[in-house]
DNA sequence: TAATTATCATAGTATTTAACTAGGAATGGA
DNA sequence: TCCATTCCTAGTTAAATACTATGATAATTA
């Protein structure tokens, strides 16, 4: 299960590749839209400001600003972002590859093979793709 | 990130799978085998018995029987058997389809074809493809 | 029959994580 | 200077995870 990090910031950078007109764009707003506490919105877009994804702009007016075009996003850089991996086992993660049954085990290659599926998934889906369908729903008036 | 308990159901059932010989498989030899305390596998292998997956032995020399041939389950029987739905989102869940955004969601779709791709992956790996892999490490002087 | 070896059922527990909320400092435009 | 905003760090509550523990029940075997 994706935890709120990963999903809000999903909604997060939709919102702001949707709303953006070249100005920032205030968690103020974004809240209001998406139905989210500012405080918890400056937990998540903080991890994505760090990452280099988005470009903050302090001050009054200030706000949020995508750091490149949305068709340079994919989910997967996201949702990574603030989700941390999606491996579905903790000895696919590079750093702690120190199970002492690697070598015996039966199951790391389908596990891997989750990882791979996983990743080719949300990698293969860009922010300008995401974009698209949020201003579809938009324009039909909040209703599918 | 996938819980102990469907990854130890996992390796339950396949090791069940690969060193049965007709006779039931007790806990205390999958235990020495996996590493798993028999307490802990004890709370797993109920779940896989409850759906009919296992069938149990009672009393001395009882143990465990698959129900049925490792051709006929998938990985995700199993880990779903134990760890629940892989639903990447709750609102993806049949039961609890009640979010108030479902139809100005526009990640919706796109969790939607999260689960898709990761429901296809498990579902196309057979307990008897997994078995196969262990019983190839195991021959293979546990030496990959 | 009694001892042994299993499963079965339920409860307890320590640790971690998730999902926030809160307070206030720093920034910069009006 | 005021005020709207980002930034930073802590605190909190609830739930889940990953077990351990105790004892009942069942069935084989000596």
């Amino acid at each position: 299960m994706i935890s709120t990090k990963g999903r809000y910031a999903l909604r997060l950078m939709i919102d702001i590749a949707s709303y953006s007109d070249g100005t920032p764009i205030s968690l103020k707003d974004v809240s209001k839209r998406q139905d989210i506490s500012i405080k918890y919105l400056e937990q998540v877009v903080s991890l994505l400001v760090k990452r280099g994804y988005l470009i903050s702009v302090r001050g009054n007016n200030g706000g949020y600003l995508l750091a490149k075009s949305p068709k340079e996003y994919t989910a997967g850089d996201i949702i990574r972002c603030c989700e941390g991996t999606l491996a579905p086992v903790a000895c696919l993660q590079t750093d702690c590859n120190v199970c002492p049954r690697k070598d015996i085990c039966s199951t790391i290659d389908f596990w891997k093979g989750f990882y791979d599926v996983v990743n080719n998934y949300v990698d293969n889906i860009t922010l300008d793709e995401l974009r698209a369908k949020e201003l579809l729903k938009i324009g039909n008036d909040y209703n599918i």
